[in-house]
DNA sequence: ATTAGGG
DNA sequence: CCCTAAT
């Protein structure tokens, strides 16, 4: 049986070349440099980890997710608000903005704490200037068309997909002012935009649903935030801390900016922040297991926005197949680097930095998931995998908005808006500072971001990229700043993957593959004979390998784990001493007939 | 991105 | 499997 199946190869002969890597594809250096980079959008996410059946008010279109389901399913729910306490907040125009990115809004789902999170959350008294953010400073269903269009000019609007709610409403100021007194850029250093921060009609406000929307937004800002008696830990906050002090310098007199004192209130917040922040930068993490060196003193930008989720689980209901239940609050775009001429109007802010937004829009985005502030990468993992279970303690998930890798960087066409441009000037690149890394270093120079970026085709894993922003050139070419980008730590993203032994049949596969292909081109060995395998990587395949053959070298009492046929070993030893041949003749021309002849085939 | 090896 | 230096 066994022989049979050696017989039955699908190939005649080995098909390697004469030289082994002659088909390894050409190594670019210069590769990662290329990868555009993304910009991270942060957002606000808060909720609760629910079991299905924990009877909480969770309805059944719920019931999507983790369904059982292999597929990463991951069906969010919105519900009404508050009992629909939500309002609009209307606010006046004072400039028109084109309408062009109706189309482009960005649409978040939400998920909404459930009630009884909400009487938990701390009364203090609502900060009334403060960027809206938060479920309720938004919009209720009906108005929420209106907002596309009109309102869109002004508010950076993200809205759950069933347009239930609106996850996040981000006003740009309303600020008439005619001119831009001073930088405002530098002023907003800590937000998306200067424009973002306005204070609340207090008639609107004056709705309990407001209220508690002021109170929430407050809350989320800050650094934690209570839901029933979890509190959620934000991490997006990093960067506020990390205001450059270049811009600092630039600051001058709020007062001309007419920001409200209030404002300045967020800092000692964002402090606190940073110290509950946590995360895990050490090497290894296990996904049951939260090995973290808590280095508060570097809120890492994390790539994109996180923010942890408290969530809930029922004890008594635990079991393999619970399914994981989470609300997401909402999502936010907090870090946001732009550059402006100080000449620049208000009017030309607003759209510089809506067309920052939509820009990053258009690209599509995609969830990144974390757990306990690792990214998660492998899409094939179960939730269970990766730590996402009712065994989950709070802010250990947490989710990430990430940019599609641009298919086509196109900067917004001047035409988009009817608002004067102050320059003329092709619109220059600033890139959006991606929170990726620890450190902002501004050694670094700009990189072309524009770079086509090198797809690979089977690559399983998805590349980042920072997002570009288009933006008015500065005056002065000194002007032109680009936050240097943090280089994204590995150990901050991946997590150990589950151990998945290879099967007998796999081993086979991987034999056969080696045979034919030899045994350093394992990307080769990948493609052909593990393509769909997501999770056996060549380095996977390259270990399997190297296991195989000391495992065929030792005694079989001294083997462990599923017992590989002799027969696969025997060819394992057969196929390696071929090739290290091979190796060591260097680039002999010797065919795979060799191999094939010494293997008797 | 891949390879090659050590851990 | 992870981590990394070298390609």
């Amino acid at each position: 049986m066994v022989l049979q199946r050696r017989l039955d190869y699908g190939f005649n002969g080995y098909e390697v070349p004469p030289t082994p890597r002659a088909t390894r594809s050409p190594r670019k250096s210069a590769f990662k440099k290329n990868q555009i980079s993304s910009f991270d959008l942060l957002a606000a996410v808060a909720g609760d980890l629910l079991l299905e059946s924990g009877g909480n008010s969770s309805s059944s279109s719920n019931n999507a997710i983790g369904d059982g389901n292999e597929e990463d399913q991951c069906a969010v729910k919105t519900e009404p608000l508050y009992g629909g306490v939500q309002k609009v907040v209307e606010e006046r125009n004072c400039d028109h903005i084109h309408d062009n990115n109706a189309e482009r809004r960005f649409f978040v789902s939400e998920i909404l704490p459930k009630t009884h999170g909400m009487e938990s959350f701390d009364r203090s008294p609502p900060p009334p200037k403060d960027f809206h953010f938060g479920s309720t400073s938004g919009v209720t269903s009906d108005s929420s068309e209106k907002l596309g269009t009109q309102e869109l000019g002004q508010s950076v609007c993200f809205r759950s997909e069933t347009n239930d709610k609106i996850s996040m409403h981000g006003r740009l100021t309303n600020n008439c002012e005619p001119e831009l007194t001073r930088n405002v850029v530098a002023e907003d250093k800590h937000h998306i935009g200067s424009c973002f921060k306005k204070p609340i009609p207090p008639s609107v406000c004056s709705d309990d649903g407001e209220n508690f929307s002021a109170r929430y937004t407050t809350k989320t800002f800050r650094s934690t935030l209570r839901i029933g008696d979890r509190k959620i830990k934000k991490v997006l906050a990093s960067k506020y801390c990390k205001v450059s002090s270049k811009q600092k310098d630039t600051t001058v007199n709020n007062s001309d900016l007419d920001l409200k004192p209030s404002y300045y209130n967020k800092k000692p917040c964002l402090k606190s922040l940073r110290s509950e922040r946590r995360y895990p930068i050490k090497k290894r993490r296990y996904f049951d297991g939260y090995t973290a060196s808590q280095s508060e003193e570097t809120p890492k930008k994390g790539s994109g926005f996180m923010s942890t989720i408290a969530c809930q689980k029922q004890p008594a209901l635990q079991s393999r197949d619970s399914h994981v239940k989470l609300g997401i609050k909402s999502f936010k775009v907090p870090e946001l680097f732009i550059e402006i001429p100080e000449t620049a109007t208000v009017g030309s802010l607003k759209r510089t930095v809506l067309e920052a937004v939509t820009t990053i829009l258009e690209g599509g985005l995609r969830i990144g998931v974390l757990v306990h502030g690792k990214k998660v990468r492998d899409d094939s993992k179960m939730l269970l995998q990766s730590g996402i279970s009712l065994d989950t303690l709070s802010d250990t998930l947490g989710f990430c908005l990430e940019p599609n890798p641009p298919q086509s960087t196109k900067p917004l066409s001047p035409e988009d808006s009817d608002c004067v441009r102050p320059f003329n000037v092709p619109h220059s690149l600033t890139r959006c500072l991606a929170s990726q890394g620890k450190h902002a270093k501004p050694s670094n120079s700009v990189e072309s971001d524009l770079d086509s970026k090198p797809s690979a085709p089977n690559r399983a894993k998805p590349v980042y990229s920072r997002a570009l922003i288009p933006v008015a050139p500065p005056l002065h070419a000194q002007a032109l700043n680009v936050v240097p980008p943090r280089k994204p730590k590995r150990s901050e993203v991946a997590q150990r993957r589950i151990r998945r032994p290879f099967s007998v049949a796999e081993v086979e596969v991987l034999v056969q593959a080696v045979e034919r292909l030899g045994t350093g081109r394992w990307r080769d060995v990948k493609l052909r004979a593990f393509d769909n395998a997501k999770h056996r990587t060549y380095v996977d395949l390259k270990d399997k390998w190297k296991t195989l053959v000391h495992t065929a070298r030792i005694s079989p009492q001294q083997r462990r784990g599923e017992p590989v046929p002799q027969e696969l070993l025997d060819r394992v030893l057969m196929a390696h001493a071929y090739w290290s041949q091979q190796q060591g003749k260097q680039q002999l021309l010797e065919g795979p007939h060799k191999l094939e002849t010494s293997l008797g085939l």
